[in-house]
DNA sequence: GTCTATAATGAATGATCGTTCATTTTCTTG
DNA sequence: CAAGAAAATGAACGATCATTCATTATAGAC
C-alpha cells in the first residue's frame, strides 16, 4: 500500500482527478457566464466539458458543491493575485495600493466569465449561506489589507483628514461598481475608463501620492 | 358598451386588478428577499400573498412575465424619487446632487428587500435581455442626470480638473458598491457610514461645495 | 332574487432536471 | 497479456415546478 509504485499510481490518479475537477470548474464559470446562474443545468456543464451526465456527482458529488467549488475557485484566484502584490517586499505602501488598482482593472480580472461568476452568486447570496461566508471572508480579508496600506499611507504623508477604513471600504465599494458597471453596459464604459476613475479617487484622497 | 354606469363598472374592475398585481409584485419582492431569485416558485408567491396557485397566471400570463414587471416595479419606484428631486425648482445644484445622497441612503431605500432584488436581478441580467435592458434604462437616465448636476457644478465653482462623466460613472459605481456591501455584509457598515463614505467622495471632488 | 360575467381556485398534467447505478471503457499491476 | 480496479457513461427514475382548465365563488345588472 505504500511501495513505491502504488505510491506513483495514486499520484497520477490523483492529479487526473484534479485535472478533471478544474475541467468542470472551467466549464461551469462559461455556462453561468453564457446562460445565468439559476438556468445553468448539469446537462450544460458537462455538455460544455465534453464528459458524460453522470461526471458531476461523480467527482463532486452534487452540484450545489460543484457551486461552491467554482464560487470558491474565483475567489481564490484573485486573492493569489493579490497576495503577491501584498508580499511583493519591493513595493512601496503606494506602488502596492497602485498595483492593486492595475490589476482589479486587468485583462486578467476584467473577463466577463469571471465577473459574470461573482455577481451571480453575489445575487443568491443573501439567500445561501455558504455563498455569503466565501464572499463575506474574502471581502474581509481584501479590507484588512487595504486599510493597513491606507492607515501607513496616511502617517508617511501627513494627512489629517483622511479616515483609512472608510477610504478602504470606499476602494471597494467603488471597485465593485465599476466592476458591475462593466458587465452590465460595457459599451458605457471601458476597463481603462474605469481604472482613470479609479485614480481619481486615490488621487484626491492622497493627493501627494497618486 | 360606453353608457356611464359600465363605464364605473369597468373602472372598478380595472382598480381591483392593479391591486391585484401589485399584491402578487409585493409578494414577489418578499420571497426573492427571502429566498433568492432561483429558488422562489409560484408556490411561494402566491401562498406569501394568500392567495391560490393559478393566480400568476390569471394576471401575468406567466412568471416571466411577472419577474420583469416585479423589476419593473422597484426601478420605477426607485427613479420616481429621483425625478421629484431633479424637478424640485427650489434646489440648487449642489442641494439636488446633496438630496440624491441622502436618498441613496434613506430608510427607504436601503430596505434589504429591494436592495435584495436589485442583486438578484443584476446576477442574472448579463444571461437575460430584459432585465438588462431595463437596468440600462434606468442606468443610463441616472448618468444623464448626473452628468448634467455636475457640469453645472463645475462651471458654477470653476473646478477646472473634474471631469463631470467621470465623476458621474464614480458617484453610481461607489453607490452600488455600498449598496452591495450594505446588502452583505451589514455587519461591517451601516447606511449612515455608507453616506459619509459618499460625502467624503463629492467633497473630495468639490471641497468648496460639500 | 335571478342571471350573467368575471375572478379565483387547486387538482391534474407535462416538462425539466438532479441524481442513481448497472454497464462499459480505460488503466495499472504482475 | 490477463485480471482487477478505477473512471466514465448515459438510460432510467423520481422530485420539483410552471402551467392549464374544469369547477366554484363573487359581484354587478335588471
Amino acid at each position: 500500500m505504500q511501495t513505491t509504485a502504488t505510491k506513483t499510481a495514486m499520484a497520477t490518479r490523483t492529479v487526473s482527478k484534479q485535472a478533471r475537477r478544474s475541467q468542470l470548474i472551467e466549464a461551469t464559470i462559461a455556462c453561468i457566464a453564457r446562460k445565468g446562474l439559476s438556468s445553468t443545468t448539469m446537462a450544460d456543464v458537462t455538455q460544455q466539458a465534453g464528459l458524460s451526465l453522470g461526471i458531476v456527482n461523480l467527482h463532486f458529488v452534487s452540484k450545489e458543491k460543484l457551486l461552491i467549488e467554482t464560487l470558491q475557485h474565483v475567489a481564490d484566484e484573485y486573492q493569489q493575485g493579490l497576495e503577491k502584490i501584498y508580499n511583493n517586499k519591493r513595493l512601496s505602501v503606494a506602488e502596492k495600493i497602485k498595483a492593486q488598482a492595475d490589476y482589479d482593472f486587468s485583462k486578467k480580472i476584467i473577463k466577463r466569465d469571471k465577473l459574470a461568476v461573482w455577481f451571480a452568486f453575489w445575487g443568491e447570496a443573501k439567500a445561501r449561506p455558504t455563498y455569503s461566508e466565501i464572499c463575506a471572508r474574502y471581502d474581509a480579508l481584501v479590507a484588512s489589507h487595504l486599510s493597513t496600506l491606507f492607515e501607513q499611507l496616511k502617517s508617511a504623508g501627513n494627512y489629517v483628514d483622511v479616515n483609512p477604513s472608510r477610504v478602504s471600504v470606499g476602494y471597494t465599494a467603488l471597485t465593485d461598481g465599476l466592476w458591475l458597471d462593466l458587465l452590465i453596459s460595457p459599451r458605457r464604459l471601458s476597463a481603462a475608463e474605469a481604472r482613470v476613475v479609479v485614480d481619481d479617487f486615490l488621487g484626491s484622497q492622497f493627493p501627494q501620492h497618486f
